[in-house]
DNA sequence: GGTAATTATTGTACTTTTTACAATATATTT
DNA sequence: AAATATATTGTAAAAAGTACAATAATTACC
């Protein structure tokens, strides 16, 4: 027992963290949340909200943790995509890097820098800073993930606000899937599948013609069960 | 400098293993290779391939090496699918495992106990036995996610010999989706995707009409984008 | 050699879904 | 009132999906 133990150690000498790609949608298109990093290594680079996991702490709880210390970011839709673990991609050691994705409707949320953040914004994905460790990777990967999810689950109401119009919900999965649909046949395809319902609101304060609010419709989508994806 | 180095040192001491998920295919149907330990923890009992990864080798070289050296096998198709970090799912510490799932051609490989591995051998997906640690909870993940590709990337032909009959291939579809198909249909579907071809060969040492024999084309899959998947 | 048994192979009519395409409606600004 | 801006709606043709059963080729058995 004590040669288990002692052949035991040289594997407990490694470190995990989280990092989140945090995606957000406005007017401008799809968004990325990056911080400012307040500490070794490559302190002052734009970033990943990412950070060590405690050993005595859960993933699934890590992850939240991690997202809310620094972006203040709380009750977030929170998915793990990957795990990351070339042996140089970190300098202190060997850090395998598990990443989740987490989408948020900006709107609702006001992202604040906190613990060794010394800031938060939110970066267009077509224009993303040079970026520190693998997080480049992890958000190229982040992004096929989203894009290939995004027609077999219902994500973008993740993303959109509660109340939304039928061209932002047709803007938005153009932003992501980086093609166009047909104006007619988009309304078309989403209404028939019956998981949006119109509320009666109008948008309000535009300068043309105010189009129809919609609001998702969770429960008809989980018992529809969704199998085929909403485009 | 010395007091960072003091408080990352209690980031660097938990372990990283891999757990693989070797999928198989033949005339009973979909199976999973198991190993059985032959060392501590759960001596004796059934379980996935897999073990601790030394810290200076990388992720994707690991999740290789682990398999090969408990059961032989080589050159496989691999791809991570999620890491499992409940505190307390190993007894020895705090230990994150990467599954990974590995999709191979039984009739072309032959499995080896070796290592710290005392037997391996193939078990129905329906027939598993107990499993340690969080093992079920991973085989079941990776038969969900295997279940979820295989509509939109050519896996079967990883599992399927190289020359194949469309009743075996629509018998792994069958046994993977676990839903059955019309026999006209699904081979119009098939054919008229353009990515399987005849090979003008015959099935051999049947007791009935032999079947013609059908080959992957990975060349024209891939020209095609394969976005729809097969079926 | 003939019959039974077993699996392989093929087509058609109907329904549903997808696609291509442009005119009219409703609000604000000037 | 006219200009500007975006919202909203239908139809016909093509493609894809679905339901359904008879015939063909081989071996096994008598």
């Amino acid at each position: 027992m004590k040669n288990l133990k002692k052949t035991l150690k040289q594997y407990f000498n490694v470190a995990v963290s989280v990092d989140n790609v945090v995606f957000g949608f406005d007017a401008d298109g799809l968004k990325v949340l990056l911080i400012s990093r307040g500490s070794e290594p490559y302190t002052g680079s734009w970033a990943l909200p990412g950070d060590l996991i405690s050993p005595e702490m859960d993933l699934e709880y890590s992850a939240e943790k991690v997202l809310k210390q620094l972006t203040g970011l709380d009750q977030v839709y929170m998915e793990q995509i990957q795990t990351f673990g070339r042996v140089d991609r970190h300098p202190f050691g060997r850090v395998f890097t598990i990443a989740y994705f987490a989408l948020i409707k900006v709107e609702h949320y006001q992202p604040q820098a906190a613990s060794w953040a010394k800031d938060v914004a939110w970066f267009k994905v077509t224009e993303i800073p040079k970026l520190p460790f693998d997080h480049r990777e992890i958000l190229e990967y982040a992004r096929k993930l989203l894009k290939n999810r995004i027609r077999t689950q219902p994500l973008v109401f993740e993303l959109l606000p509660k109340y939304f119009t039928l061209t932002e919900l047709q803007f938005i999965h153009e932003s992501i899937l980086e093609e166009e649909f047909d104006v007619r046949n988009f309304r078309k395809k989403i209404l028939s599948s019956g998981i949006i319902e119109e509320t009666g609101k109008l948008q309000k304060n535009v300068t043309h013609r105010p189009a129809m609010l919609y609001r998702y419709n969770a429960a008809k989508a989980k018992q529809l069960g969704f199998e085929g994806g909403i485009l």
